[in-house]
DNA sequence: AATGAATGAGCGTTCATTCAT
DNA sequence: AATGAATGAACGCTCATTCAT
C-alpha cells in the first residue's frame, strides 16, 4: 500500500472525530460519511488517506493509544514499593488523563469492547494490536506484585489475577460513575472513589474475615 | 403499540431462533431474513408479532432472562451459609446451566457485552432492563454476606463489591475456558476451574499479605 | 444459491429492458439503476432476482440466446443440400428475425464483441457460454460442407474457415447497413445484400480467376 | 478549446503509457491515475493537456495510428503485381511491424473492438475516426486487384471485399495465435500461418468447386 | 507550466420494513 | 392471522475532474 501525503492538519482533525465517533457509537454504527462531515472534509479525503473504513478504524486505534500512552508518566508505576501507593497513584493518573482527553479514552474503552463484534478481517487485525498493548500494560502491575511478601500457600498468578479483577472492575465502575455525573471535572471530585479503591485493596490483603 | 395475538407454537420458535443467532452473530449480524427462515415462519410474521427488529431483540432478552432465571434453583443459594461453600455451589450450577441452555447463556452474555454498541434508541432499552436484572442478581450473594463475620474495618458493601468483582472476573475467564473446550461436558471437567475460584476466595477471606 | 420466485411479467419486462440497454450502451455503461426504472421495477427487486449485475447479465444472455434460437428453424439448415440455398435461406432467416427482434439480436453481437472487456469472473462464466453456442451454430454449416463435391488439392478446413470469413464479414457488413437504414423493415428490402452475398459465395465456389 | 503549449519529451511519454494502457485494459479499466503514474508526471498534468480522459483516448489514437502507418513502406503493396505476392508481403510486414510495435497494434486492435462500448459522445468522434483510417486502408489492396485478370461474370468489389474478408478473418486468427504463443519472434516461426493465408488465397483465386 | 491534494457525483449492493393478498 | 414479494433509503467505495499553489 501507497502511503499517501497528509495534511496534518486534516489528519488531525479527521481522527480527532473518528476517536469521538467510534467512541461514542462503535465501528458499525459510526458512518463515513459523518466522520467526513463532522471533520470539515470530504467522504473522498477519508478514503483517499486510509483506503478503507477498517483501516480508519486502526488508524484511530493508534493515533488514540498513543495520544494516550505517550503522556502516561511510567515514574507513578517504576517508583512504588507498595501495592496500594502504586494502584492508587495508578488510578489517579489514569482518571486525570480520562477526565482530560475522554474521548480518547472512551474510543480506548469501546475499542476493547466491541472487538469481538468486529468484522472479522478487522477482528483479527485489532486483536494483534490490543494483546500487544495489554501484554504491555499488565507487566507494569507485574513487577510490583512480584516485590510484596506473599502468604506462602498463596500462588503470585492467583493474587495477581485477582488484584486484577478487582482493578477491572473498579475500573468500569468509575467509568460508569463518570458518566453519570459529567460535574466531575479535577481529581478531587474523584477522591471517595479512590478512597474505595484504597479499601477494596485492603480487603485482599489483609482478607475481611475476623479470625 | 397494540399487542398482537401469537400463534405460541410461532412465538416459541422465533424466540429460540432469535437467542440463538443473536446471541452467536450479535445484533447487527442477525438478518431477519435469517430468523425467518431458520424458525420456519416468513419475515412478515416477525414484524407483525414484534413491529420491528429492535423490539425482538428486546422479547428476546425477556424470553433468555426469564428462561434462564426461572430455571434456577435458589435453594443453592439460600441454604449456604459459608461463602466458599455458596459461590462453587452456585458457580457449579450456573456452569451446569451454561452447558444445558448454551443458546440462552450466550445471548445473555453477548447482550451484555454488546449494550454499548447498539443503535441509540434501542441501546436506551436495553440498558434500563439490564440495570435490573444485574441488581436482582446482587441480592442473592447479598444474604450470605450478612451472615459471615466481617472484619470490624471492613463495610459491608465493599466486601459484596469485591466478591462480586472476583466472581465476574472468573465468569468471564471461564466462558473464554469453555468456549476453548468444547470437549469439556460435564461439571467434573470443570474441577480445576472451581478449584481456581476457591483459592481466589480464600485470597479474599484471608488476604495475601503474610503479617 | 437459493432460486427465488419471480413474477413473470416482471421478469420478462426486467430482461426485456436489460437485453435492450446491454445490447446498447455495454455491460459497464449500462446502470442497474436505469435497468430499474425503465422496467418498471424497485433497484432493489433486481438483486433480489439476480444476486447481482454479472448475474444478470448472464441472465439476460440465456434470455436472449434462448429467445432467439428457439425461433430458429432448423429445416432451413438441414434440408439444404447446395451451400448456396443453404446460406442464402439462412442468411434470409437470421435477417428475418434480427429485424423482427433487434434488441435481442443487438445484445448477442454485443455481448459476443465486448466479452475480453468484461470483468475478470463474469469474462469466464461468459466464455463458457458463448463457447457452447459458437459451437452449435458452426456445426450446422459443417454438414453441408462435408457433402460438397471439393477439388482435390483443397483442405476441407481452409474451404471451411474461408467460407466462415465471407459469411462473418457479410453479416457484419450487414448490421452496419441496417443501422444506417432503419427504413427496412422487411426481407424483400434486403434482397440487394442477399444477391451481394450469394455472388461471394460464387466466387468462392469457382475463383475470380479468368483462366 | 485551447491548445496548450506541450512538453514534446511529456508528451511522447504520456501517449507511449497510454498506449500501452488503453491497448492492455480498454479504455474504462484503464484509469487516469494509472498513466499519470507510469508516465511520470502528475494527473493534472494529463488533464491540462488534454482536457478530459476521453479526450486522451483520442490522442491515443492519433498518435498510435501515425506511430503505425508512418512506419509503413507502401513500396511493399505497390511493387506487387501478383495478388499472393502483394498480400504475403504486405502481411509479412504487418505481422513484422506488430512483433516490433506491439504496443500501438495492440491499441489499434482494442480501440476498433471496444468502439461500440465507449461512452456515447466518445464513441461519436471515434466512430468517425476510424472509418477514415479503415478506407485508407482499402484503397491499397484496391490497386493491385485492378491489374488482374477477372473473370467477365465477377464484380471488382465483390471480390475486392471478398478477399478483404478472409484477410480481416486470418488476420484476426494470426493476433490470437501470436497471443497464445509468445515465443514466436521472428518471421520464419510465421510461415506455417503465413502458408495457410496463401492457401486460402488461392481458393479465392480458382475456387475450392470441382469442375 | 505543472502539481497532486481534495472533491463529490455516482456506483453496486444490503436489508429492515411495508403492504397487497 | 400470515405471507413473502417488493421497496428504497442508506451504505462503503471509486475515480474523473478541479483548483490552490
Amino acid at each position: 500500500m501507497k502511503e499517501v501525503v497528509k495534511d496534518p492538519k486534516k489528519e488531525k482533525k479527521i481522527l480527532e472525530t473518528s476517536t469521538k465517533l467510534f467512541g461514542q457509537y462503535g465501528y458499525r454504527e459510526t458512518k463515513t460519511d459523518q466522520i467526513a462531515e463532522e471533520a470539515g472534509v470530504s467522504k473522498g479525503l477519508l478514503f483517499h488517506y486510509y483506503g478503507n473504513k477498517g483501516a480508519l478504524y486502526q488508524a484511530t486505534y493508534v493515533y488514540a493509544s498513543e495520544f494516550f500512552y505517550q503522556r502516561i508518566d511510567y515514574s507513578v508505576w517504576t517508583k512504588a514499593s507498595d501495592l496500594l501507593e502504586m494502584v492508587v497513584d495508578a488510578t489517579k493518573y489514569k482518571i486525570e488523563l480520562q477526565l482530560t482527553y475522554p474521548h480518547e479514552f472512551d474510543f480506548l474503552m469501546k475499542a476493547y469492547a466491541e472487538m469481538p463484534l468486529l468484522p472479522e478481517s478487522l477482528k483479527e487485525a485489532m486483536t494483534a494490536r490490543l494483546n500487544a498493548d495489554v501484554h504491555h500494560n499488565l507487566t507494569l502491575t507485574d513487577e510490583v506484585i512480584s516485590k510484596l511478601p506473599l502468604r506462602p500457600d498463596v500462588q503470585e498468578s492467583d493474587v495477581l489475577e485477582t488484584i486484577y479483577a478487582v482493578l477491572t472492575s473498579e475500573t468500569t465502575k468509575i467509568q460508569q460513575e463518570l458518566a453519570q455525573h459529567p460535574e466531575w471535572k479535577t481529581i478531587e471530585d474523584l477522591m471517595p472513589v479512590i478512597d474505595r479503591m484504597k479499601r477494596k485493596l485492603k480487603i485482599l490483603e489483609y482478607g475481611f474475615i475476623e479470625h
